[in-house]
DNA sequence: CGATTCATTTTTGCATACAAAATTCAATTG
DNA sequence: CAATTGAATTTTGTATGCAAAAATGAATCG
């Protein structure tokens, strides 16, 4: 029997979830933004039973914070937890960086190959946004390259907890420079299958953008996620 | 004026939540299991708006499966990410046990101490129940002594997934002593502050355990959890 | 005029109701 | 007798209703 092929509609509660999801990390709803359930379900022209097991769904991720009956929040972050959800992946780069310089295929290898160039143009251009899209994809592929779902989903998860901070503007000259040519070697050392150079340099890589992001944040720039207390 | 003493009632979702992740870690609901959500709500006394709410929150942990418009089941896991999952926490127990090996105090050294001594004694009776739960606070402890909330939550969340296998009986005598002898020398790196000498034991160490649940599960031993297709 | 009290309104948390999809199982067919 | 069909039943997914907690704000008090 032929399969029907019926539009894969998701069930209401994915898809909300992934709605705000999307909400979040692209900064729409800003870190200590109030959910209230009544406005997003009439936003997203549900009603709150799916919303409210989207918002569990979020919270589980970390992306959102409950406070029993007072709702939810997107989450904050304070300093410190920015700089431990760093060292988090740090660690989880580094594992992607060493198995993918083990397990990479050529094709992958040229992929990145390719998006490095783009990214070069988009860093002499001074296109930030362009930049950051292309260093994600780059990030991306060189974790789809390490072979391992759980790593990837996990990576994913934690990862998405810094977008949601959308630290992008304002980015120091030297440090972009720095940032590049980190790229220029991480392709440099996939081609040689180089596990442990990948590893320390994704490690070191991390670490650098940590320190950029924690000094935007020192210097009041990105307030956006910051608790006030912690 | 006085704080009111109220027992901290959880709110019913939260309170299923744990629950269940219980349940299934313990193994008194297994992987596969199908979670009907009237026999659920049934068995908790709760309706199944919250017993929904809390089977979203374990999707997004990994402990459950959502089949839509099927329900929910235990997760089960393949050999692949049985090996899959175990090369993630292998390298977050590697970090975690770098960051211990520079962060920790004297205090949770002793006690670390302690508890290894008494895991001797455990393994010396053959005394497995015991071994493992020592075991078990070994490790929470070397975690805890990294100083790092994300890494502990990460940590956790994916390893819940594998202790909901419940690998712990008919473990080979060779394996049992070299496992011992890999936590005598993490105390020595640890009293030496040997940051990357305790993550590469750590690594290895839990190569060697994945050996041992892969080769349980192909021996049919553990079957509780495999996907027979995968 | 600032702080406080308390009734009103809003919002959250949980239970229930209802519709749609999946499952079951007995009757039927080849 | 195995396979298939389809009505009956069960189960899931979503909406709504209701109670309890929190937020609001106007009246009152110091």
């Amino acid at each position: 029997m032929a399969e029907i092929i019926s539009i894969p509609r998701q069930v209401l509660h994915q898809e909300v979830a992934v709605r705000l999801r999307q909400r979040i990390v692209e900064g729409r709803l800003a870190p200590g933004a109030k959910l209230n359930e009544r406005e997003l379900s009439e936003l997203l022209n549900v009603s709150r039973t799916p919303l409210r097991e989207a918002l569990k769904m979020l919270a589980a991720e970390g992306l959102v914070e409950l406070l029993p009956n007072r709702g939810a929040v997107v989450a904050q972050m304070s300093q410190q937890d920015v700089a431990d959800t760093f060292e988090v992946i740090a660690g989880l780069e580094g594992q992607s960086g060493e198995l993918a310089a083990r397990r990479i295929t050529e094709a992958e290898l040229a992929e990145i190959r390719a998006l490095h160039y783009e990214m070069l143009a988009a860093h002499t251009r001074r296109d930030l946004p362009t930049y950051y899209r292309i260093n994600a994809q780059i990030h991306t592929l060189i974790n789809a390259a390490a072979r391992n779902p759980v790593l990837t989903q996990t990576w994913r998860t934690v990862n998405a907890r810094l977008q949601a901070l959308r630290f992008r503007s304002n980015f120091d000259d030297a440090k972009w420079k720095r940032a590049v040519k980190e790229h220029d070697r991480m392709v440099e050392l996939l081609g040689e299958h180089d596990a442990a150079g990948m590893r320390a340099l994704l490690v070191t890589h991390l670490e650098h953008k940590r320190d950029a992001v924690l000094e935007l944040m020192r210097s009041g720039q990105l307030n956006a996620g910051m608790k006030v207390g912690a």
